[in-house]
DNA sequence: AGCCTAGTAGACCGATATGTCTAATTTGAT
DNA sequence: ATCAAATTAGACATATCGGTCTACTAGGCT
Protein backbone atom coordinates (compact mmCIF):
# COMPACT_ATOMS: atom_id res chain seq x y z
CA UNK A 1 0.00 0.00 0.00
CA UNK A 2 1.22 3.41 -0.72
CA UNK A 3 -0.47 5.26 1.79
CA UNK A 4 -1.46 4.25 5.70
CA UNK A 5 -2.94 1.21 6.01
CA UNK A 6 -6.46 2.36 7.06
CA UNK A 7 -7.26 5.90 6.39
CA UNK A 8 -9.41 7.37 8.82
CA UNK A 9 -12.58 8.76 6.99
CA UNK A 10 -13.81 11.65 7.26
CA UNK A 11 -16.46 12.29 10.16
CA UNK A 12 -19.31 12.84 7.35
CA UNK A 13 -18.75 9.42 5.78
CA UNK A 14 -18.77 8.00 8.80
CA UNK A 15 -22.27 9.10 9.85
CA UNK A 16 -23.58 7.94 7.08
CA UNK A 17 -22.41 4.70 6.89
CA UNK A 18 -23.48 4.62 10.31
CA UNK A 19 -26.78 6.12 9.82
CA UNK A 20 -27.45 3.38 7.03
CA UNK A 21 -26.98 0.50 9.75
CA UNK A 22 -29.06 1.95 12.24
CA UNK A 23 -31.76 3.38 10.26
CA UNK A 24 -32.03 0.41 8.59
CA UNK A 25 -32.35 -1.63 11.16
CA UNK A 26 -34.42 -0.20 13.78
CA UNK A 27 -36.06 2.44 11.25
CA UNK A 28 -35.61 6.04 11.56
CA UNK A 29 -37.90 7.68 14.03
CA UNK A 30 -37.04 5.00 16.94
CA UNK A 31 -32.99 5.53 16.26
CA UNK A 32 -31.60 8.49 18.06
CA UNK A 33 -28.69 10.86 17.19
CA UNK A 34 -27.06 9.08 20.31
CA UNK A 35 -26.80 6.04 19.20
CA UNK A 36 -25.73 7.17 15.71
CA UNK A 37 -22.62 9.09 16.77
CA UNK A 38 -22.05 6.00 18.78
CA UNK A 39 -22.19 4.03 16.01
CA UNK A 40 -20.28 6.07 14.01
CA UNK A 41 -17.69 7.04 16.70
CA UNK A 42 -17.82 10.47 16.25
CA UNK A 43 -18.63 13.80 18.19
CA UNK A 44 -21.98 14.99 18.90
CA UNK A 45 -20.78 18.13 17.21
CA UNK A 46 -19.20 16.90 13.83
CA UNK A 47 -22.80 15.57 13.03
CA UNK A 48 -23.92 19.12 13.53
CA UNK A 49 -21.03 20.49 11.83
CA UNK A 50 -22.08 18.14 8.93
CA UNK A 51 -25.81 18.35 8.63
CA UNK A 52 -28.21 21.08 9.80
CA UNK A 53 -30.35 18.50 11.71
CA UNK A 54 -31.62 14.62 12.04
CA UNK A 55 -34.26 15.65 8.92
CA UNK A 56 -31.57 16.47 6.78
CA UNK A 57 -29.07 13.45 7.86
CA UNK A 58 -31.99 11.49 7.14
CA UNK A 59 -32.66 12.84 3.68
CA UNK A 60 -29.04 12.02 2.61
CA UNK A 61 -29.62 8.75 4.00
CA UNK A 62 -32.60 8.31 1.65
CA UNK A 63 -30.86 9.88 -1.62
CA UNK A 64 -27.72 7.27 -0.30
CA UNK A 65 -29.52 4.69 -0.53
CA UNK A 66 -31.27 5.44 -4.42
CA UNK A 67 -27.98 5.88 -5.47
CA UNK A 68 -26.73 2.64 -3.76
CA UNK A 69 -29.93 1.05 -5.85
CA UNK A 70 -28.78 2.57 -9.33
CA UNK A 71 -25.08 1.60 -8.68
CA UNK A 72 -26.20 -1.84 -8.38
CA UNK A 73 -28.41 -1.67 -11.58
CA UNK A 74 -25.68 -0.09 -13.40
CA UNK A 75 -23.14 -3.09 -12.41
CA UNK A 76 -26.24 -5.53 -13.82
CA UNK A 77 -26.83 -3.85 -16.41
CA UNK A 78 -23.37 -3.37 -18.47
CA UNK A 79 -23.89 -7.92 -18.29
CA UNK A 80 -27.43 -7.65 -20.06
CA UNK A 81 -26.87 -8.28 -23.90
CA UNK A 82 -31.01 -7.81 -24.89
CA UNK A 83 -33.63 -5.82 -23.84
CA UNK A 84 -35.16 -8.56 -21.97
CA UNK A 85 -32.29 -9.14 -19.55
CA UNK A 86 -32.55 -5.17 -19.27
CA UNK A 87 -35.33 -5.55 -17.50
CA UNK A 88 -34.17 -8.59 -15.46
CA UNK A 89 -31.32 -6.82 -14.85
CA UNK A 90 -33.66 -4.34 -12.31
CA UNK A 91 -35.37 -7.39 -10.70
CA UNK A 92 -31.14 -8.89 -10.37
CA UNK A 93 -30.22 -5.27 -8.99
CA UNK A 94 -33.57 -5.55 -6.23
CA UNK A 95 -32.16 -9.27 -5.32
CA UNK A 96 -28.88 -7.76 -4.87
CA UNK A 97 -30.36 -5.23 -2.50
CA UNK A 98 -31.67 -8.09 -0.70
CA UNK A 99 -28.51 -9.80 -0.13
CA UNK A 100 -26.42 -7.27 1.17
CA UNK A 101 -24.92 -6.95 4.16
CA UNK A 102 -27.37 -5.72 7.13
CA UNK A 103 -26.50 -5.84 10.60
CA UNK A 104 -30.05 -7.61 11.82
CA UNK A 105 -30.42 -9.31 8.48
CA UNK A 106 -32.71 -8.01 5.12
CA UNK A 107 -35.86 -6.14 6.41
CA UNK A 108 -36.99 -4.72 2.85
CA UNK A 109 -36.47 -2.27 0.93
CA UNK A 110 -35.01 1.17 3.23
CA UNK A 111 -36.35 3.66 1.28
CA UNK A 112 -40.02 2.12 1.65
CA UNK A 113 -39.32 1.24 4.90
CA UNK A 114 -38.87 4.81 5.59
CA UNK A 115 -41.68 6.56 3.58
CA UNK A 116 -43.79 4.05 5.58
CA UNK A 117 -42.97 5.86 8.80
CA UNK A 118 -43.26 9.63 7.42
CA UNK A 119 -46.25 11.15 7.77
CA UNK A 120 -48.16 12.76 4.76
CA UNK A 121 -46.55 15.67 3.32
CA UNK A 122 -43.08 14.84 4.52
CA UNK A 123 -40.77 15.82 1.72
CA UNK A 124 -38.92 12.31 2.31
CA UNK A 125 -42.32 10.37 0.97
CA UNK A 126 -41.51 12.46 -2.14
CA UNK A 127 -38.22 11.81 -2.76
CA UNK A 128 -39.35 7.68 -2.45
CA UNK A 129 -42.03 8.68 -4.80
CA UNK A 130 -39.46 10.14 -6.98
CA UNK A 131 -37.14 7.16 -6.38
CA UNK A 132 -39.98 4.42 -7.43
CA UNK A 133 -40.85 6.73 -10.68
CA UNK A 134 -37.58 6.63 -11.75
CA UNK A 135 -37.51 3.03 -11.53
CA UNK A 136 -40.80 2.49 -13.53
CA UNK A 137 -39.48 4.62 -15.88
CA UNK A 138 -36.44 2.24 -16.67
CA UNK A 139 -38.67 -0.56 -16.72
CA UNK A 140 -40.72 1.49 -19.16
CA UNK A 141 -37.55 2.63 -21.32
CA UNK A 142 -36.07 -1.31 -21.72
CA UNK A 143 -39.76 -3.14 -22.63
CA UNK A 144 -40.01 -0.20 -25.02
CA UNK A 145 -36.90 -1.16 -27.11
CA UNK A 146 -37.97 -4.62 -26.10
CA UNK A 147 -41.42 -4.39 -28.16
CA UNK A 148 -40.81 -1.68 -30.60
CA UNK A 149 -43.34 1.08 -31.29
CA UNK A 150 -46.12 -0.96 -32.60
CA UNK A 151 -46.18 -3.70 -31.45
CA UNK A 152 -48.86 -6.00 -29.72
CA UNK A 153 -47.38 -5.67 -25.99
CA UNK A 154 -47.82 -1.82 -24.30
CA UNK A 155 -44.94 -1.23 -22.78
CA UNK A 156 -46.50 1.21 -20.05
CA UNK A 157 -48.91 -1.06 -19.25
CA UNK A 158 -46.47 -4.30 -18.64
CA UNK A 159 -44.02 -1.61 -16.97
CA UNK A 160 -46.80 -1.15 -14.32
CA UNK A 161 -47.15 -4.98 -14.05
CA UNK A 162 -43.62 -5.66 -13.35
CA UNK A 163 -43.05 -2.81 -11.19
CA UNK A 164 -46.12 -3.86 -8.87
CA UNK A 165 -43.98 -7.12 -8.44
CA UNK A 166 -40.68 -5.67 -7.88
CA UNK A 167 -42.47 -3.69 -4.91
CA UNK A 168 -44.87 -6.50 -4.37
CA UNK A 169 -41.51 -8.39 -3.59
CA UNK A 170 -40.00 -5.76 -1.46
CA UNK A 171 -43.05 -5.87 0.80
CA UNK A 172 -42.98 -10.08 0.81
CA UNK A 173 -39.26 -10.62 0.85
CA UNK A 174 -38.63 -7.70 3.82
CA UNK A 175 -41.24 -9.30 6.28
CA UNK A 176 -39.52 -13.13 5.50
CA UNK A 177 -35.62 -11.59 5.32
CA UNK A 178 -34.79 -13.29 2.44
CA UNK A 179 -34.65 -12.79 -0.96
CA UNK A 180 -37.02 -15.87 -2.01
CA UNK A 181 -39.79 -13.26 -3.36
CA UNK A 182 -38.10 -11.48 -5.60
CA UNK A 183 -36.54 -14.40 -7.21
CA UNK A 184 -40.34 -15.63 -7.10
CA UNK A 185 -41.33 -11.81 -8.54
CA UNK A 186 -38.32 -12.31 -11.24
CA UNK A 187 -39.61 -15.80 -12.48
CA UNK A 188 -43.16 -14.38 -13.07
CA UNK A 189 -41.36 -11.37 -14.88
CA UNK A 190 -39.68 -13.22 -17.09
CA UNK A 191 -42.73 -15.25 -18.21
CA UNK A 192 -44.66 -12.22 -19.03
CA UNK A 193 -41.51 -10.80 -20.97
CA UNK A 194 -41.60 -14.94 -22.87
CA UNK A 195 -45.67 -13.97 -23.73
CA UNK A 196 -44.57 -11.04 -25.08
CA UNK A 197 -41.74 -12.12 -27.40
CA UNK A 198 -43.84 -15.04 -28.44
CA UNK A 199 -46.85 -12.74 -29.47
CA UNK A 200 -44.35 -11.15 -31.57
CA UNK B 1 -83.94 6.03 20.30
CA UNK B 2 -84.70 4.15 22.99
CA UNK B 3 -81.30 4.70 24.80
CA UNK B 4 -79.16 7.76 25.81
CA UNK B 5 -78.61 9.53 22.54
CA UNK B 6 -74.75 8.86 22.25
CA UNK B 7 -73.44 6.14 24.65
CA UNK B 8 -70.46 7.04 25.23
CA UNK B 9 -68.13 4.13 24.48
CA UNK B 10 -65.75 2.40 27.26
CA UNK B 11 -62.61 3.49 27.39
CA UNK B 12 -60.33 0.63 26.01
CA UNK B 13 -62.45 1.19 22.78
CA UNK B 14 -62.12 5.14 22.60
CA UNK B 15 -58.49 4.19 22.82
CA UNK B 16 -58.73 1.42 19.94
CA UNK B 17 -60.31 4.00 17.90
CA UNK B 18 -57.70 6.96 18.87
CA UNK B 19 -55.09 4.45 18.45
CA UNK B 20 -55.49 3.47 15.51
CA UNK B 21 -56.11 6.89 13.75
CA UNK B 22 -53.15 8.46 15.24
CA UNK B 23 -50.97 5.68 14.77
CA UNK B 24 -51.81 4.90 10.98
CA UNK B 25 -51.19 8.87 10.48
CA UNK B 26 -48.22 9.50 12.03
CA UNK B 27 -46.58 6.17 12.40
CA UNK B 28 -46.14 4.07 15.75
CA UNK B 29 -43.15 4.78 17.15
CA UNK B 30 -43.34 8.86 16.60
CA UNK B 31 -46.93 8.53 18.31
CA UNK B 32 -47.00 8.93 21.91
CA UNK B 33 -49.34 8.21 24.62
CA UNK B 34 -50.43 11.22 25.58
CA UNK B 35 -51.14 11.78 21.95
CA UNK B 36 -53.21 8.87 21.98
CA UNK B 37 -55.29 10.08 25.05
CA UNK B 38 -55.89 12.89 24.80
CA UNK B 39 -57.30 11.96 21.35
CA UNK B 40 -59.44 9.38 22.87
CA UNK B 41 -60.23 11.80 25.32
CA UNK B 42 -59.55 9.73 28.31
CA UNK B 43 -57.26 9.66 31.05
CA UNK B 44 -53.69 7.86 31.24
CA UNK B 45 -54.47 5.79 33.82
CA UNK B 46 -57.30 4.16 31.56
CA UNK B 47 -55.40 3.18 29.10
CA UNK B 48 -52.68 1.44 31.62
CA UNK B 49 -56.04 -0.44 33.13
CA UNK B 50 -56.52 -2.17 29.72
CA UNK B 51 -53.10 -2.32 28.17
CA UNK B 52 -50.15 -3.37 30.07
CA UNK B 53 -47.71 -1.26 27.81
CA UNK B 54 -47.46 1.00 24.56
CA UNK B 55 -46.14 -2.07 22.83
CA UNK B 56 -49.49 -4.15 24.02
CA UNK B 57 -51.82 -1.16 22.58
CA UNK B 58 -49.80 -1.65 19.61
CA UNK B 59 -50.47 -5.25 19.70
CA UNK B 60 -53.82 -5.03 19.58
CA UNK B 61 -54.28 -2.17 16.89
CA UNK B 62 -52.73 -5.04 14.68
CA UNK B 63 -55.14 -7.13 15.36
CA UNK B 64 -57.29 -5.02 14.87
CA UNK B 65 -56.80 -3.84 11.57
CA UNK B 66 -56.33 -7.78 10.47
CA UNK B 67 -59.93 -7.89 11.84
CA UNK B 68 -61.30 -4.25 9.80
CA UNK B 69 -59.72 -6.20 6.05
CA UNK B 70 -61.19 -9.72 7.24
CA UNK B 71 -64.59 -7.79 7.67
CA UNK B 72 -64.18 -5.53 4.01
CA UNK B 73 -63.25 -8.58 2.59
CA UNK B 74 -66.34 -10.93 4.02
CA UNK B 75 -68.51 -8.08 2.90
CA UNK B 76 -67.37 -8.34 -0.40
CA UNK B 77 -67.45 -12.21 -0.61
CA UNK B 78 -71.26 -11.89 -0.39
CA UNK B 79 -71.65 -10.13 -3.33
CA UNK B 80 -69.28 -12.60 -5.36
CA UNK B 81 -70.66 -15.54 -7.77
CA UNK B 82 -68.64 -17.15 -9.44
CA UNK B 83 -64.65 -18.09 -8.41
CA UNK B 84 -62.95 -15.22 -10.31
CA UNK B 85 -64.90 -13.02 -8.39
CA UNK B 86 -64.27 -13.78 -5.45
CA UNK B 87 -60.60 -13.78 -6.02
CA UNK B 88 -61.62 -10.11 -7.32
CA UNK B 89 -63.56 -9.52 -4.02
CA UNK B 90 -59.70 -9.41 -2.17
CA UNK B 91 -58.85 -6.57 -4.26
CA UNK B 92 -62.12 -4.77 -3.48
CA UNK B 93 -61.43 -5.83 -0.59
CA UNK B 94 -58.12 -3.66 -0.72
CA UNK B 95 -59.95 -0.54 -2.48
CA UNK B 96 -61.99 -0.28 -0.19
CA UNK B 97 -59.55 -0.05 2.58
CA UNK B 98 -57.67 2.42 0.27
CA UNK B 99 -61.18 4.24 -0.07
CA UNK B 100 -61.62 4.52 4.19
CA UNK B 101 -61.78 7.56 5.84
CA UNK B 102 -58.34 8.40 7.23
CA UNK B 103 -57.79 12.32 9.33
CA UNK B 104 -54.51 12.31 6.76
CA UNK B 105 -55.56 10.51 3.51
CA UNK B 106 -54.60 7.08 2.81
CA UNK B 107 -51.00 6.30 3.40
CA UNK B 108 -50.91 2.14 2.56
CA UNK B 109 -51.49 -0.49 4.43
CA UNK B 110 -51.55 0.09 8.37
CA UNK B 111 -50.10 -3.27 8.73
CA UNK B 112 -47.32 -3.08 6.52
CA UNK B 113 -46.34 0.05 7.73
CA UNK B 114 -46.24 -0.69 11.13
CA UNK B 115 -43.38 -3.80 10.39
CA UNK B 116 -41.92 -1.38 8.00
CA UNK B 117 -40.52 0.28 11.54
CA UNK B 118 -40.42 -2.49 13.62
CA UNK B 119 -37.26 -4.46 14.38
CA UNK B 120 -36.24 -7.26 13.28
CA UNK B 121 -37.80 -10.83 15.65
CA UNK B 122 -40.37 -8.42 17.09
CA UNK B 123 -43.51 -10.31 17.37
CA UNK B 124 -45.41 -7.46 15.89
CA UNK B 125 -44.14 -8.02 12.70
CA UNK B 126 -45.00 -12.08 13.11
CA UNK B 127 -48.69 -10.87 13.41
CA UNK B 128 -48.23 -8.96 9.93
CA UNK B 129 -46.67 -11.70 8.39
CA UNK B 130 -49.64 -14.00 9.80
CA UNK B 131 -52.46 -12.08 8.08
CA UNK B 132 -50.32 -11.85 4.72
CA UNK B 133 -49.92 -15.44 4.72
CA UNK B 134 -53.96 -15.45 5.41
CA UNK B 135 -54.76 -13.48 2.30
CA UNK B 136 -52.42 -15.42 0.01
CA UNK B 137 -54.17 -18.68 1.66
CA UNK B 138 -57.68 -17.08 0.75
CA UNK B 139 -56.50 -16.87 -2.82
CA UNK B 140 -54.76 -19.79 -3.51
CA UNK B 141 -58.52 -21.35 -2.12
CA UNK B 142 -60.55 -19.42 -4.42
CA UNK B 143 -58.68 -20.04 -7.56
CA UNK B 144 -58.32 -24.02 -6.71
CA UNK B 145 -62.07 -23.55 -6.74
CA UNK B 146 -61.39 -21.62 -10.61
CA UNK B 147 -59.31 -23.92 -12.03
CA UNK B 148 -60.03 -27.41 -10.28
CA UNK B 149 -57.59 -30.28 -9.39
CA UNK B 150 -55.73 -31.22 -12.68
CA UNK B 151 -56.36 -27.57 -14.62
CA UNK B 152 -53.27 -26.44 -16.39
CA UNK B 153 -53.09 -22.89 -14.14
CA UNK B 154 -51.64 -24.04 -11.00
CA UNK B 155 -53.12 -22.19 -8.07
CA UNK B 156 -50.02 -21.66 -5.70
CA UNK B 157 -48.28 -19.68 -8.28
CA UNK B 158 -51.15 -17.62 -9.67
CA UNK B 159 -51.82 -16.89 -5.76
CA UNK B 160 -48.62 -15.92 -5.55
CA UNK B 161 -48.40 -13.76 -8.51
CA UNK B 162 -51.68 -11.74 -7.48
CA UNK B 163 -50.05 -11.58 -3.76
CA UNK B 164 -47.12 -9.59 -5.36
CA UNK B 165 -49.75 -7.53 -7.46
CA UNK B 166 -51.61 -6.87 -4.06
CA UNK B 167 -48.91 -5.49 -1.62
CA UNK B 168 -47.10 -3.66 -4.62
CA UNK B 169 -50.58 -1.92 -5.12
CA UNK B 170 -50.61 -1.09 -1.12
CA UNK B 171 -46.68 0.43 -1.58
CA UNK B 172 -47.14 2.20 -4.91
CA UNK B 173 -50.49 3.37 -3.95
CA UNK B 174 -49.48 4.44 -0.30
CA UNK B 175 -47.13 6.80 -1.86
CA UNK B 176 -49.79 8.61 -3.94
CA UNK B 177 -52.55 8.37 -1.57
CA UNK B 178 -55.31 7.29 -3.91
CA UNK B 179 -56.30 3.80 -4.90
CA UNK B 180 -55.30 4.17 -8.80
CA UNK B 181 -52.57 1.34 -8.14
CA UNK B 182 -54.82 -1.02 -6.67
CA UNK B 183 -57.71 -0.80 -9.41
CA UNK B 184 -54.44 -0.80 -11.99
CA UNK B 185 -53.84 -4.30 -10.01
CA UNK B 186 -57.38 -5.47 -9.89
CA UNK B 187 -57.44 -4.89 -13.36
CA UNK B 188 -54.13 -6.86 -14.17
CA UNK B 189 -55.65 -9.67 -11.91
CA UNK B 190 -58.41 -9.61 -13.73
CA UNK B 191 -56.61 -10.24 -17.09
CA UNK B 192 -54.77 -13.07 -15.29
CA UNK B 193 -57.86 -14.38 -14.52
CA UNK B 194 -59.22 -14.63 -17.65
CA UNK B 195 -56.23 -16.42 -19.29
CA UNK B 196 -56.73 -18.82 -16.88
CA UNK B 197 -60.48 -19.30 -18.41
CA UNK B 198 -59.30 -19.00 -21.59
CA UNK B 199 -56.86 -21.90 -21.26
CA UNK B 200 -59.55 -24.19 -19.60
C1' DA C 1 7.53 26.95 14.06
C1' DG C 2 3.04 28.51 13.32
C1' DC C 3 -1.60 28.19 11.84
C1' DC C 4 -5.91 26.64 10.28
C1' DT C 5 -9.25 23.19 9.70
C1' DA C 6 -11.54 19.30 11.44
C1' DG C 7 -12.64 16.78 15.11
C1' DT C 8 -13.27 15.59 20.30
C1' DA C 9 -15.44 15.26 24.93
C1' DG C 10 -18.99 16.35 27.48
C1' DA C 11 -21.86 19.58 30.12
C1' DC C 12 -26.11 21.60 29.39
C1' DC C 13 -31.01 22.98 27.70
C1' DG C 14 -36.00 22.42 27.24
C1' DA C 15 -39.14 19.19 25.54
C1' DT C 16 -41.00 14.86 25.42
C1' DA C 17 -41.02 9.74 26.21
C1' DT C 18 -43.24 5.71 28.95
C1' DG C 19 -44.96 4.50 33.06
C1' DT C 20 -46.53 4.96 38.33
C1' DC C 21 -49.07 6.86 42.01
C1' DT C 22 -52.71 9.16 44.72
C1' DA C 23 -57.06 10.71 45.50
C1' DA C 24 -61.38 12.28 44.04
C1' DT C 25 -65.36 11.26 41.21
C1' DT C 26 -68.66 9.14 38.20
C1' DT C 27 -71.38 5.11 37.03
C1' DG C 28 -74.38 1.00 37.15
C1' DA C 29 -76.40 -2.67 39.61
C1' DT C 30 -78.73 -4.26 43.52
C1' DA D 1 -79.43 4.52 49.20
C1' DT D 2 -75.38 1.99 49.01
C1' DC D 3 -71.40 -0.21 47.33
C1' DA D 4 -67.94 -1.69 44.02
C1' DA D 5 -65.98 -1.01 39.73
C1' DA D 6 -64.59 2.19 36.27
C1' DT D 7 -62.79 6.47 35.23
C1' DT D 8 -60.97 10.98 36.13
C1' DA D 9 -57.15 14.77 36.71
C1' DG D 10 -52.80 15.49 37.33
C1' DA D 11 -48.47 15.34 39.94
C1' DC D 12 -44.46 12.70 39.73
C1' DA D 13 -40.27 9.77 38.39
C1' DT D 14 -36.78 8.54 35.23
C1' DA D 15 -34.98 8.39 30.84
C1' DT D 16 -34.20 9.96 26.34
C1' DC D 17 -35.00 13.15 22.64
C1' DG D 18 -32.84 16.78 19.23
C1' DG D 19 -29.90 20.47 19.55
C1' DT D 20 -26.44 24.16 21.45
C1' DC D 21 -22.34 25.60 23.60
C1' DT D 22 -17.57 25.84 25.32
C1' DA D 23 -12.99 24.48 25.51
C1' DC D 24 -9.56 21.37 24.18
C1' DT D 25 -6.72 18.67 20.62
C1' DA D 26 -4.79 16.38 16.54
C1' DG D 27 -2.92 16.78 11.67
C1' DG D 28 -1.56 18.76 7.49
C1' DC D 29 0.16 22.82 4.99
C1' DT D 30 3.35 26.66 4.23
Amino acid sequence: MSDAPTKRLPARDRLLRAAHEEFYATGVSSTGIDTIIAAAGVAKQSLYNSFDSKDALVAAYLTERHDEWLALYRGRLVAATSPAERVLAVFDAYADHANGNYRDGWRGCGLLNAAAELPVGHPGRAAVRAHKDEVQAILTAHLSELTGAAAGGDPVQLAAHLALLLEGSMAKSGLEGTDAWVQTARGLAAGLLAGVAVAE
